[in-house]
DNA sequence: ACATCTCTACGAACTTCTTCGTATAGTCAA
DNA sequence: TTGACTATACGAAGAAGTTCGTAGAGATGT
């Protein structure tokens, strides 16, 4: 009922990951694109489970359910994303930021599409 | 023994900040430092358990223990942002840092010290 | 010595997450 | 109808995380 603001456990998170590649999906279909075929009953648990949850929808008009994430792949994002600036970063994105681009090397093309957004951004503030 | 490379929990993270917020720290200050005075044996527990998994280094020469972070807050962070990246951003940094940018305001100070990060880098790439 | 306070150690209860086995029912073909 | 196949539902076990109570050792003051 109440829908408890909570993140993702990481085997929900999974197979968020395949309702967001695949849109909506079956058991079956989300089991064999995890290549988990033998754990069908699991995959079937996780997603009855995060029905009650509230992360996903299930279209139960055929006898073969249909689920779907709930919410985007870009609200999700962010939402986890917050939680850990919140728990690991004082709260401040800026910092993550940083650690973010020294982590992992970002391509080029991801490099200059945060410059465009920056500039984007400084434009915005000069105008203002 | 074997340094599982799990990522801490909400309850150990929430120590480790306080470990690199004060330095090296005893149960009952960590304790203090979390509001949670009523709750000593429940740190102290924390504490153990971190230590048998590598997070926190002790030290037993006083009779109260002193507790400091095994590794530094930046190499957590940076081992935080890096599993997120791989559980929900398909691995990419870059993608991770665009919605970093969107979910919070960066503060002016930050999203300067970001742009000269990514000016230096630019320089690095032409001098290449 | 004695009471008192503070510390660590440790077990037990409880919760959440994950996995799997089994029960049961719908579908289809012969 | 029967058997084979496929689906959902559900309980229970196991692992991990969190909390707390209690025991007992060491320190301190009278």
């Amino acid at each position: 009922m109440t829908a408890a603001r909570r993140r993702p456990t990481d085997a929900e998170l999974a197979i968020l990951r395949v309702l967001w590649a695949r849109g909506p999906s079956t058991v079956r279909e989300v089991a064999e694109e995890m290549g988990r075929e033998g754990a069908y009953t699991t995959v079937l648990k996780l997603l009855q489970i995060m029905t009650d949850k509230g992360l996903v929808r299930r279209d139960e008009s055929a006898r073969t359910h249909v689920y779907r994430a709930a919410r985007s792949e870009r609200v999700t994002q962010r939402q986890l994303v917050r939680d850990l600036a919140d728990r690991a970063f004082g709260g401040s994105a800026g910092r993550l930021v940083m650690q973010a681009l020294a982590a992992k090397k970002a391509s080029p093309e991801e490099l200059a599409e945060i410059r465009a957004w920056l500039a984007e951004r400084e434009t915005k503030r000069e105008g203002a």
